[in-house]
DNA sequence: GCTATGTGGAGAAATTTTCTCCACATAGCT
DNA sequence: AGCTATGTGGAGAAAATTTCTCCACATAGC
């Protein structure tokens, strides 16, 4: 309730001056590591003992470490934004070849699963809250290895900043269908792969990039099919509402 | 898929034999309109009330029409793979270039909203179910067209169905952040012409597609995440943790 | 050892969602 | 126009889910 926004130094990122225990320590990131995973499963109303349970601890150590969901969401906001800045230099730097820079930073990005925070971030705090745990927000990095890349001609020029961070976001988002496609991950790095060969120019020499991860092909995809309905057999007990043409007695108990 | 299509009357999309008056009718279609809105918004256990809401009918009447969450998401599922099947052949038909008809499809498919129904369909019904009421399962005619492209070299060799339809489905899902960012819609469709070039082979004598929708460059992003406060202000109402402290301490890391 | 700090989990409280009931409305027929 | 089978809305009880507190017990660190 009380105002503790930067005054307060223990929410922050890691507070190094903490008389915190080591083991509570170890806790708080076993917590946002969890909160981490289930925001980008679930969404950020992911009910909080889910957290907990993945994090290893009971519930009421993540209430000690984050009162307020909202706690929850910055803390894994700063760890990703920060992470992801650092990706963005990273691979500015270390790559010669800005396209070659940009793809690496991209795939990065996606294996942050930056999308996940996103929606903690958006409409829970004000920009400035977040980016005081921050050193730094990524969007310069970024947008300097788009623009040497186009000046260059490696991208075409009508693409934007926000060509490269939005289509991350979305392939950071779990598919429908709880990654019954494909191990999921592989399947977005996949679809990037594509995605940044769009951003070539017209007649550009530089080849499209093989595609790895799973190609789900149509015979592929019955064969998911089928395994869905095994699934819903066997996971979910839920079931009995099987074939009943008729809208008779069937009762769905979910 | 081999369960033929007519010996179930009753639950099917438009039982045209019914004896249910015009009004009914009339508000069973609003329904399943609503609850495809819904669900594409929100997944497929978006709360009930929310579609009667939309509907602008009564609670009491979804659930005459539907006992069951279930067969609502059947009855969207039939409603959307129909019009899918639907559209991937009219492209098909009307477009002499396969290339564009892909595209025209995929478009389509997009404003469809199909990954909106998929969950509701993944490991709730047999595809069986599903397809008993739905003419054609648009895999024949996808997988035709694609081949078609590859065949004249307009599509590269290694892109499989999949790389073609899931990739609607996740552009089919809302961005975090609610369409904040941009009408997510024609977002959509900007990252899809992207994504489609990016199908293209090597050196593909074909132009990139100019990009129409929202350009986000990093001012529009800068500026959206201010928005987003204010949003955050105004809607939300959700702020007891809002420690919002002074507007101060503007780190610009850029 | 001693104790400040940290922990788990039960369960009460709050919130959200489901689903029924019934008085009232009207489409469709004659 | 009048009749009635069919259809409707919404209140609110019931069920499910989620939040959050309390306190007896554990252990890191001195």
């Amino acid at each position: 309730m009380s105002a503790d926004a930067e005054t307060d130094t223990e929410t922050l990122a890691d507070a190094p001056s903490s008389p915190m225990r080591a083991d509570a320590r170890r806790n708080r990131e076993q917590i946002l590591r969890a909160a981490r995973e289930v925001f980008a499963d679930q969404g950020p109303d992911a009910p909080l003992d889910e957290i907990a349970r993945r994090a290893g601890v009971g519930i009421a150590t993540l209430y000690r470490r984050f009162p307020h969901r909202a706690e929850l969401h910055r803390g894994v906001a700063i760890e990703v934004l920060t992470a992801l800045d650092e990706a963005a230099r990273r691979a500015a730097a270390e790559e010669g070849d800005p396209g070659l820079a940009l793809r690496r930073f991209m795939h990065a990005a996606l294996d942050l699963k930056i999308g996940s925070v996103m929606p903690a971030l958006l409409g829970r705090f004000t920009v400035d809250e977040i980016l005081a745990g921050v050193p730094g927000d990524a969007i310069a990095p970024i947008d300097a290895m788009l623009l040497r890349a186009q000046a260059q001609g490696l991208v075409r020029r009508d693409v934007v900043f926000g060509d490269i961070t939005l289509m991350i976001i979305r392939l950071t988002r779990p598919l429908p269908g709880g990654g019954r496609f494909a191990p999921d991950d592989t399947l977005a790095h996949r679809q990037l792969d594509v995605y940044i060969d769009g951003l070539r120019p017209t007649g550009s020499p530089r080849p499209t990039t093989p595609l790895g991860g799973p190609a789900i092909d149509t015979e592929a995809f019955k064969r998911i099919r089928e395994r869905v309905i095994d699934d819903a057999h066997t996971t979910h007990e839920t079931h009995e509402a099987h074939d009943g043409p008729g809208p008779g007695a069937d009762s769905d108990p979910a």
